[in-house]
DNA sequence: AGCTACTCCTGGTAGC
DNA sequence: TGCTACCAGGAGTAGC
């Protein structure tokens, strides 16, 4: 599933080949990746906009549009589950998944495919709308330990419901959030408030190696899915600990690494890494 | 505040 | 082989 890593990538594969281009042509087989908007307003609000920056916050990609030298509005998107962009030549027979093409000014065309149908491509006027809900960036400076450290201290939830919670750090999502509890020796169901000090920051920065290595090996392909842009699957499955190893042993102690569920999600941890948190009466 | 359940979707697969 | 039932899962929402 894309998450910070994947998203970062393709918005840095999609950047250079449609930053300074003009949409000329709309077409929508799939009006509900719209997010409510009809086919017929989109294309009124995007038709004839230039694309003037590509961007990312959390899992969401940004595209400013402007007219007349002026950013108008946005396209956000959110690739969900099985969401992907890609720039291609436009002509030739479209992907059977293409849910919204762009057709670009140098004969190109943006298109976004998506098999399962979550994925939503919006027009904003206003970001902070679609966007203010949304945790600290955690590569960002401004997301520091000690930041993050206190925040835990804060809240009484699970760890993984915790930061799979995009209000409280954004970006992370069912993979980079096992991976990073591991490296951390964190159990998965344990109370953020519980966790002590100096585990807190070695949370923290499993969090930001995780997503970081995660970003130079171009996000992570494990079934058909994901792809970069260009379509490349990206190598960072090749370095996971626990996600989708259940039943194999744990490569830091040898102990079986289990799957369970956690707040309705499938969770990989190591029982003997990360130690069981005391039950709550 | 924080939990569970449900919804949206489809392709893949387990079980028969 | 061919069928059905179920699963994965990000995020929004509702209900407790």
């Amino acid at each position: 599933m894309p998450e910070l890593p994947e998203v970062e990538t393709v918005v840095r594969i999609v950047r250079p080949e449609v930053v300074g281009r003009t949409i000329e042509g709309v077409r929508v087989p799939w009006e509900r990746t719209l997010g409510g908007r009809s086919r017929a307003a989109f294309g009124r609000a995007v038709r004839g906009s230039r694309i003037s920056a590509v961007w990312r916050r959390a899992k969401f990609l940004v595209f400013d549009l402007e007219r007349g030298g002026a950013v108008h509005g946005w396209l956000v998107a959110h690739l969900r589950m099985t969401g992907r962009f890609f720039v291609e030549p436009d002509d030739g027979p479209l992907d059977p998944y293409a849910r919204l093409v762009l057709g670009l000014d140098d004969g190109r065309r943006l298109v976004f495919c998506d098999v399962r149908k979550f994925g939503r491509v919006t027009y904003e006027e206003d970001l902070e709308e679609r966007l203010g809900d949304l945790g600290p960036e955690p590569l960002h400076d401004e997301f520091t330990s000690e930041l993050f450290v206190r925040a835990l201290r804060r809240k009484r939830r699970m760890l993984k419901p915790l930061l799979l919670d995009q209000g409280f750090v954004a970006g992370l999502g069912n993979i980079y959030v096992d991976e990073a509890l591991h490296a951390a020796r964190l159990h998965p169901e344990r109370s953020a408030d519980s966790v002590p000090p100096a585990a807190a920051h070695a949370l923290y920065d499993a969090i930001r190696k995780t997503l970081a290595a995660a970003i130079e090996r171009e996000g992570s392909s494990f079934d058909r899915f994901y792809r970069t842009p260009e379509g490349r699957p990206g190598s960072y499955q090749h370095q996971f600990r626990v996600y989708g190893r259940d039943g194999q042993p744990c490569r830091r102690c040898g102990g079986r690494i289990a799957k369970i569920v956690v707040g309705q999600r499938g969770t990989h941890l190591c029982r003997r890494c990360q130690r069981a948190p005391r039950r709550r009466a």
